[in-house]
RNA sequence: GCCGCUGUGGCGGAAUUGGCAGACGCACUUGACUCAAAAUCAAGCGGGUAACACCGUGCCGGUUCGAGUCCGGCCAGCGGCACCA
């Protein structure tokens, strides 16, 4: 009688064996493979069954890999700065810094229950001063080369977290993180240059192995478009109006022009007539919110009294105000084509304004019009020399028609706006700039970093804009580096993206003071192979660090300008009705418990098994029963057979080689849940097959043994030993399928009439049609009842009769 | 509103280039073992029928010898963007 399956006793004895004998050694000539987590933030909470998830996917991919022969680079570090720890701090008058070491110790702890092959000496934190010295010098860099500047302007600011926030923290007008109505108020910031990154950061994204989903995130969030700016003389006015537009084939369309409400002209446009409107909407405009102007479909606007001249055929049209206008993008002031924008339609028509079309759907002008006609295709018509032209060609070509001209010239636009980068908030890295009265903002000397997030008696947000940190005298006064003379730090500290754009670097060489990463580690083990983590940060972070990359490339701290070359997210685990797990809904499966009564093993092979990685998953505790049954019966197979030790047969060795396919195949499609139900497949296979030889050959048990090792390592690694191995499992290799040895005899073959199965027949792998087709009618009988008027043999997958 | 993804048993989900729909697992039913239960093992498990037939992959239509898979048009759910001119 075989021993029964004991987790405890298992898992426990290789957990140690492992941190004595390492498997994972960069002997030099072994390829590396660097599988990244995203780091998570350490919250007191701990973790739940769905953080697992990401961390068991990432571990088989590594171990995948490393049975492939890769040195893994597979490291873990924590994301620590943030508000919850310096809410927690507030709450309970605990420094930051001591609540996140104990979270991060518990948080440790509790990830080491998944056996993951981390390798802790390349641990990183980001609220470490070694660690946030690069943070800030990267800042310092980036301020040298005039990435990095001061201004002053409204920007999004969350009255409950009572800091700014930058445009892609900002959901449905709302804070990303609170989920508090954004308010704006105008604040002095510091900025960092993204926009000049964008083309950039659009064309990068061509070679990059990621989900086709997140490419156009980040694609539509940088929104390149292509147009002109066309100049519109004032009338009566020495000044002009340049308006920005995609559609300038539509010029002699335009019928009004609208400006933002914070467009510099604005005020002055007012006639005595209409300046009390004029005035009155200027003020209302500055006093909504984001969400109030985002939640109002209805249009408002106001007549402001001037005309400006169109400049191909000195039309003269009304000027308004209106704020679907954006003041920060292109030029604040639109002119506008009602016959041929949805907006401009439904403007002019609220303010009966005259529509003229400019392009001919199907040859002809559109009678009734009831919506904007919106296609740039048809035929040019009211518009002067342009008529007769096909829109689409002018839309291209008028550009710079209109800039040969001196009307304007063509241009490019983009959504993505600079990154508001300061928050007035404690527990960050402090922005390393001295305000001097003389020399303007001066970096804080390279060689003095890292400058010290100090000590402060209260950590609560002062919310009128200013950090914490500005109360603090002794540390905010300092000489400046330059002049000496009396100056002032900044105060402002950084955003929490600020250490998790560039942390994947510095896992490689994280114990380097003379450098962010050294050239040889740098060359040697980066960038990044395999990146697992959410689709949350899909425009957030995942944005910052190729742009931070992109920036380190370029002033020579490393040689690649693209982070992650490969990005898999997988999805969430959800409580029941796949309602987000969380506290407060009191939903949070621990795996805890998990774990002490099937094992580690049990519930990684779970964890893939709920679902498609990249699906959302409901959460059920009843299924684990399932992997849990299996990796029993196998062991209760694997032992039998090696009392029994049976010779291989035929089948044996068939079955062997289609299991390593098979594996492999779904293993390299990531579809992993198909890959634990392919072993309980041929498992049961194995377990039919051995009723009749009471066991099955060392070499397919072995072959299975090494196939399970990435998914259930501790039972593997037993198992591998019990069959007499001194060596570790993952030091043997992947396993090779022979598709030869995998090749039937005979196959099944189903008979079809019409398309329809009726039968089922055994026939040799290499039947010829006419045997086929025999055998095929010779097994349907007396169903073939019609006149035949046509045979089908489709070799090694069907025989169809097609009869009348 | 625009863009993207997804619709398959009671449930989670399988199904290379179109080729036996429902693999694998959960739950459930029955049987064996047991004083009994749990565990384990065996059998069953889309609807329908006594058994066939027949009907079944969100809905309607098309292509094809053959459609969950391809094409056209709807419906529903989820996600992203949200006046970016």
């Amino acid at each position: 009688m075989a021993a029964p399956y004991n987790h405890r006793a298992i898992e426990t004895k290789w957990r140690k064996h492992w941190e004595e004998h390492p498997v994972n050694v960069d002997d030099g000539k072994k390829p590396k493979y660097y599988c990244l987590d995203m780091f998570p933030y350490p919250s007191g909470n701990g973790i739940h069954v769905g953080h697992w998830r990401g961390y068991v996917l990432s571990d088989v991919w590594s171990r995948y890999k490393l049975m492939q022969g890769y040195y893994l680079i597979h490291p873990m570090g924590w994301d620590a700065f943030g508000l919850p720890a310096e809410n927690y701090a507030i709450k309970m008058g605990i420094h930051p810094a001591i609540s996140t070491a104990e979270n991060v110790r518990h948080f440790k702890e509790q990830i080491n229950q998944i056996a993951a092959i981390y390798d802790w000496d390349r641990e990183v934190n980001t609220t470490d001063p070694e660690f946030y010295k690069w943070t800030q010098w990267i800042f310092v860099k980036m301020f040298k080369e005039g990435l990095a500047y001061e201004k002053e302007f409204p920007i999004n600011w969350c009255p409950s977290c009572k800091t700014g926030l930058a445009n892609e923290e900002v959901v449905n007008g709302c804070c990303e993180r609170c989920g508090a109505p954004v308010t704006k108020k105008n604040l002095r910031q510091w900025m960092l240059r993204i926009t000049k990154y964008a083309d950039r950061l659009l064309s990068g994204l061509d070679g990059l192995d990621w989900p086709e989903k997140v490419k156009k995130m980040q694609t539509d969030w940088i929104g390149k478009s292509y147009g002109a700016e066309v100049d519109f003389a004032i009338d009566g006015r020495d000044e002009k109006i340049t308006v920005y537009t995609t559609r300038p084939d539509t010029l002699y369309g335009a019928t009004f022009m609208v400006l933002a409400p914070e467009h510099e002209l604005a005020a002055s446009l007012a006639t005595p007539e209409t300046k009390e409107a004029v005035d009155k909407y200027i003020l209302d405009s500055s006093m909504r919110s984001n969400v109030d102007r985002m939640q109002d479909k209805e249009k408002t606007g106001v007549f402001t009294g001037s005309y400006a001249i169109n400049p191909l055929n000195n039309a003269k049209i009304p000027i308004w105000l209106s704020d679907y206008v954006l003041a920060d993008y292109g030029t604040g002031a639109i002119m506008c084509v009602p016959a041929h924008d949805d907006r401009d339609f439904e403007f002019a028509k609220k303010f009966n304004i005259p529509i003229i079309q400019v392009i001919a759907k199907d040859g002809k002008e559109i009678e009734n019009m009831t919506e904007a006609y919106t296609d740039a295709s048809g035929t040019m018509i009211n518009s002067g020399e342009w008529n007769g032209m096909e829109s689409a060609v002018l839309k291209k070509e008028a550009p710079h028609m209109i800039e040969k001209r001196g009307l304007g010239h063509a241009t490019v636009n983009y959504k993505l706006r600079d990154w508001v980068f300061s928050r007035q908030r404690y527990w960050g890295e402090p922005i390393p700039i001295i305000h001097c009265p003389h020399c303007g903002n001066v970096p804080v000397p390279e060689e003095e970093l890292p400058l010290r997030l100090p000590e402060v008696e209260s950590y609560e947000p002062t919310g009128t804009g200013e950090s914490p940190l500005a109360a603090i005298d002794e540390w905010v006064n300092c000489k400046c580096p330059v002049c000496g003379a009396d100056a002032k730090r900044e105060t402002n500290t950084m955003p929490q993206w600020a250490g998790s754009s560039w942390y994947f670097l510095r896992y490689v060489d994280n114990k380097n003071d003379k450098e962010l990463v050294s050239k040889e580690k740098a060359d040697k083990y980066l960038p990044v192979d395999m990146y697992i983590g959410g689709v949350e940060h899909a425009v957030l972070h995942l944005l910052y660090s190729r742009f931070y990359t992109k920036f380190l490339y370029d002033i020579g701290a490393i040689d690649f300008d693209e982070p992650f070359q490969k990005l898999f997210n997988q999805g969430m685990i959800t409580g029941k009705n796949g309602i987000k797990m969380s506290k407060s809904k009191g939903n949070v499966v621990s795996p805890d418990d998990l774990v002490r009564d099937y094992g580690c093993d049990s519930l990684r092979m779970y964890e893939l098994f709920v679902g498609p990685p990249e699906l959302d998953a409901e959460w059920d505790d009843r299924g684990i029963d399932g992997v849990y049954r299996f990796l029993n019966r196998f062991w209760k197979l694997a032992l039998d057979s090696r009392e029994a030790k049976v010779a291989e047969n035929k089948e044996m060795v068939k079955l062997r080689h289609k299991l390593a396919y098979d594996i492999t195949q779904r293993l390299e499609n990531f579809s992993l849940n198909t890959v634990i139900s392919g072993f309980m497949e041929y498992n049961n296979r194995m377990i039919e097959l051995a009723r009749k030889t009471g066991g099955i050959d060392q070499e397919t048990v072995e072959c299975f043994i090494r196939l399970l090792a990435p998914f259930a390592p501790h039972i593997s690694e037993e198992l591998w030993e019990l069959y007499g191995h001194s060596e570790s499992v993952f030091s043997t290799g992947w396993p090779q399928a022979d598709e030869e040895a995998m090749k039937d005899d005979e196959i099944e073959i189903p008979v079809q009439i019409n398309g329809k199965t009726k039968a089922v027949i055994m026939v040799p792998a290499d039947i010829s049609k006419e045997d086929a087709i025999a055998r095929g009618r010779e097994a349907l009988g007396g169903k073939l009842n019609g006149t035949v008027v046509k045979e089908i043999y489709v070799p090694k997958k069907i025989v169809n009769i097609v009869q009348k």
